[in-house]
RNA sequence: GGGCGAGUGGCGGAAUGGCAGACGCGCUAGACUUAGGAUCUAGUCUUUCACAAGGUAAGGGUUCAAGUCCCUUCUCGCCCA
């Protein structure tokens, strides 16, 4: 008589249990091989569904099967809880953004990642948007400061000037502001803090390369972002005026000789000074005009019309001595390079378009052919024989860029450059919910540090008035914004803004290696037993800025002597998202509230339990693909889960615990049949379980699998109702039993502990069978002693037989060539090749 | 436009260059019953009564042998512009 497979009965009782022993607490400086596991930490909303739970389950299945294999896992939970929607909520419900994080952060821990069933130490629990964490984001920044890694400069925020409030850019829609959609969005200049990553360009960029853990396409993402690209900075001399020289950075030295007009960004300082008094008017409009628009509007914007304005002004092309406009385009950015390009029509295609638009001459400079072309249709971007380019003519354009370069150098009129995409961090928001800026702005002092032992500068959370209008919350609230120099004691005012939420997620990890240590952010012992991380997982889409900016902060505190450490994961997993089909789009897409496909997680628990919902997403795809959530696979894995909870408990009562079989005995063929697939399936799950491939689908195939033939061995040795089997029988399925159970245990830990317990595995201890050791095999009982034999001709199969393992070459050969089918196909033709891949098959070739 | 990746049954997906479709979902038939969101058994790429033949987006190539490697084309996805 077997009870049902309950799961919300065993589920609640396990996880209680679990929290009562404490046994996922880690252990710092334990005896055993340390290993750090980390999962990205959510930012609190509220409510997570399926698709925020597979990364979860992953991470864990990881953790768990390390603690079975005898390591001292940490692996730990924490929440990125400073952002914006903590402030709309605010706004929408009236509730502070404290109170709104905190009961979002309850929810989501004691209902939700509890209810999955996960192994977190919970005792190292960090929540970026505590005194106790922030004092420390707000240290590492002072340390920073001082170091020369923080700095202050002027940079463009997004201004809605009804709201008389900065933007985020996700607020800005269309170019307009989100609460009113009629207001454009302006570009205005503030005064804000950035943070020196472009210090550590080059060891981001190098450091890839041992980061043999990453997908290949994080790396690539992550070098497309830092953007090395070189070249040359070339000097222009103005015409009118012999003292002042516009520099530009081109990718493409060897194109100067068609350079017909050069472009200021309208950001350019330069274009004040440059515009003569006839162009003032008509250039100032179009300087405003193009501060409307987004970074990333001017980016996206290659294929449309160009547009610009003559600022009156010349400069000279050192090279040829030509006297060429000076032009401003909203193409040309300031933050890029030095903030001017050269126009080259003739050999890029936005030089091009914008030639055609003004009017510009396209001269030719590179050709195909060796011979200069009537007329270009289009811009001619490979390299070709130089032509129109004075005394480098004939030559190869890509060879004579060095040539050009050693020219201008020796003339004065530039050098050898390489040039970085990636920029330094801008910092400051101008928001409330965030980490406060430890500086204090001083009318005599002028930038003053708060002093270490006067953090954290804590956020005020009385009196805040979140209106989303008016400036930052921050600003207005008087009694917190005014305040005394730390220097010379007058009146000053705190930094108004706070930092962007990137910067409580770069260190978080490092965090929780000592998470309540209030004397320092982390002990050194501590930190550098536990890092690096070992395997993080996480969304591809934090495959850039997450994980730059960690990398960043983990080289700096490394140079500061904080961590030994360079790099801080060394292996990173990026699962895929979770899809389901959209009623409102009709599409399978990404599950999200937003889209109304989400799946919740609780009621989900309570029919089919944590298990089902962690074994459907491991099995529905490799985790670094996509994944269809689908109700029905999902019962799926509930019918299988109910299908080993009858097995055993019908077995309960004839269960050996200890039983462990490595030799074949007395027993029968069927029963050495299963005796191997044991040993089989545990050799493949423990492989794909392994780091580099993560296989949980067919881990879980081959257990089904385990399972499908040991329901057909027991009713083979079923007669009537009773089990008619030999002590030495009862000792394999009990084997098979414990088995099963401790491969599965990772990935359903709730049905394998119950199991555990009723079949006496867990023994008088009542030990946890998450800290047992993880299942060995024998090698030998992996392997069949007869194989099946291919035999093709011309490799075609013509026939398959069974045939002693081990078989050589020329035995193979021989047994091949006796068949009959293989006789009648090959039928006295003559034999060119014979080949023998040994147990596997033989190809006669004809 | 550039970079990266992927195209395999009705569906999700398996397959160190060596038997394509493991395992699951769905479906079909049967058995059984305590009628449950059951369970058990068998079947399920295509054509064919069968023998057999064909089949991994399309086309070409390398190889004794290609889903897998190379080239061209198409489609989709992601990132960057």
């Amino acid at each position: 008589m077997s009870s049902q497979y309950n799961p919300q009965e065993i589920e609640e009782k396990w996880q209680s249990q679990w929290e009562e022993s404490g046994i996922y607490r880690a252990v710092d400086s334990d005896k055993k091989p340390k290993y750090y596991s980390l999962v990205m930490f959510p930012y609190p909303s509220g409510d997570l569904h399926m698709g925020h739970m597979r990364v979860y389950t992953i991470s864990d299945v990881i953790s768990r099967h390390r603690r079975m294999l005898g390591y001292n896992v940490l692996n730990p939970m924490g929440w990125d809880s400073f952002g914006l929607p903590a402030e709309n909520a605010a706004m929408a419900r009236s509730l502070h953004p404290e109170s709104w994080t905190n009961q979002n952060i309850k929810f989501m821990r004691d209902e939700q990642l509890k209810k999955l069933g996960t192994s977190y130490d919970w005792t190292r629990e960090v929540t970026t948007s505590s005194p106790d964490y922030y004092r420390w984001t707000q240290w590492i920044f002072l340390q920073f400061y001082k170091a020369g890694l923080a700095y202050r400069k002027q940079a463009p925020v997004n201004w809605c000037p009804v709201c008389e409030t900065v933007l985020a850019n996700e607020q800005v829609e269309d170019g307009a502001c989100w609460r009113h959609p009629e207001t454009q969005v302006v570009q205005k200049q503030m005064e804000q803090w950035f943070l020196k990553i472009t210090a550590f360009t080059d060891s981001l960029l190098k450091d890839l390369d041992s980061l043999t853990g990453w997908a290949e396409r994080v790396k690539i993402m992550q070098r497309n972002w830092i953007g090395r690209s070189e070249g040359a900075e070339l000097h222009f001399t103005v015409a009118s005026q012999s003292d002042l020289r516009i520099s530009v950075f081109t990718t493409r030295p060897d194109t100067v000789f068609g350079v017909s007009y050069l472009v200021l960004a309208p950001e350019n300082r330069l274009v004040a000074e440059l515009t003569t008094p006839e162009n003032k008017e008509k250039v100032a409009s179009y300087v405003a005009q193009a501060a409307r628009k987004s970074e990333l509007e001017r980016m996206v914007a290659t294929d449309k019309v160009k547009t610009g304005m003559p600022t009156g002004s010349y400069v000279i092309n050192p090279f040829n001595g030509e006297s060429v406009p000076i032009w401003v385009s909203d193409y040309v950015l300031m933050s890029y390079g030095t903030g001017a390009v050269m126009g080259v029509p003739a050999h890029d295609e936005r030089d091009f378009q914008f030639a055609k638009e003004f009017g510009l001459p396209i001269r030719e400079v590179i050709s195909p052919t060796d011979t200069p072309a009537p007329e270009l249709k289009e811009a001619y971007l490979e390299e070709g024989i130089m032509v129109n380019s004075g005394m480098f003519n004939g030559l190869n354009s890509n060879t004579a860029k060095q040539s050009i370069i050693e020219w201008a150098a020796s003339h004065g009129a530039g050098a050898k450059k390489i040039q970085y995409r990636l920029r330094d961090w801008l910092i400051s928001r101008q928001r409330y919910w965030g980490c406060p800026i430890p500086l204090v702005h001083c009318q005599s002092c002028g930038i003053v540090p708060v002093s270490e032992d006067r953090l954290p500068v804590e956020l005020p959370i009385k009196g805040i008035e979140i209106t989303g209008s008016g400036g930052s919350p921050l600003a207005r609230t008087h009694s917190w914004i005014n305040t005394t120099c730390p220097r010379c004691g007058k009146e000053a005012k705190r930094d108004p803004d706070t930092m962007d939420t990137f910067i409580d997620s770069s260190w978080y990890f490092l965090r929780y290696t000592d998470a309540h240590n209030s004397a320092v952010p982390f002990d050194a012992a501590k930190i550098n037993y536990w890092m690096p991380i070992d395997q993080y997982v996480g969304g591809i889409e934090h495959a850039i800025l997450h994980l730059l900016y960690s990398r960043f902060f983990t080289k700096a505190l490394n140079e500061l002597g904080l961590v030994d450490c360079n790099e801080p994961f060394v292996n990173l997993l990026s699962q895929g998202m979770v899809t389901k089909f959209s009623p409102a789009s009709g599409r399978i897409e990404k599950m999200s509230k937003s889209r109304g496909n989400v799946v919740g997680t609780n009621d989900f628990f309570k029919k089919f339990g944590a298990d089902s919902a962690r074994l459907f997403t491991l099995f529905a795809a490799p985790p670094e693909q996509e994944l269809e959530w689908s109700e029905e696979g999902a019962i799926g894995q509930y019918r299988f889960l109910a299908r080993i909870w009858r097995l055993v408990n019908d077995f309960a009562g004839s269960m050996n615990p200890l039983a462990c079989i490595n030799e074949f005995g007395s027993l029968d063929d069927s029963s050495k049949d299963l005796l191997k697939l044991v040993h089989k399936t545990i050799k493949a799950v423990s492989r794909d379980l392994n780091t580099e491939s993560f296989s949980f689908n067919t881990a879980i195939a081959r257990c089904m699998e385990l399972v499908n033939r040991l329901y057909k061995y027991v009713a083979e040795k079923t007669a009537g109702d009773e089990l008619k089997a030999s002590l030495e029988e009862l000792d394999l399925i009990s084997f098979a039993v414990r088995s099963l159970l401790l491969l599965m245990a990772p990935m359903a830990p709730h049905i394998t502990e119950e199991l555990w317990h009723t079949t006496g595995c867990a023994g008088s201890s009542s030990e946890s069978i998450h800290c047992t050791q993880w299942p060995a095999y024998v090698e030998d009982l992996t392997v069949d002693n007869e194989v099946e034999l291919v035999l093709q001709v011309n490799g075609k199969i013509v026939n398959k037989l069974v045939a002693p393992r081990g078989l050589d070459r020329q035995n193979a050969e021989q047994l091949a060539m006796s068949d009959s089918r293989i006789q009648s196909k090959i039928n006295g033709q003559q034999i060119r090749k014979v080949i023998v891949v040994a147990d596997k098959l033989v190809n006669i070739v004809v």
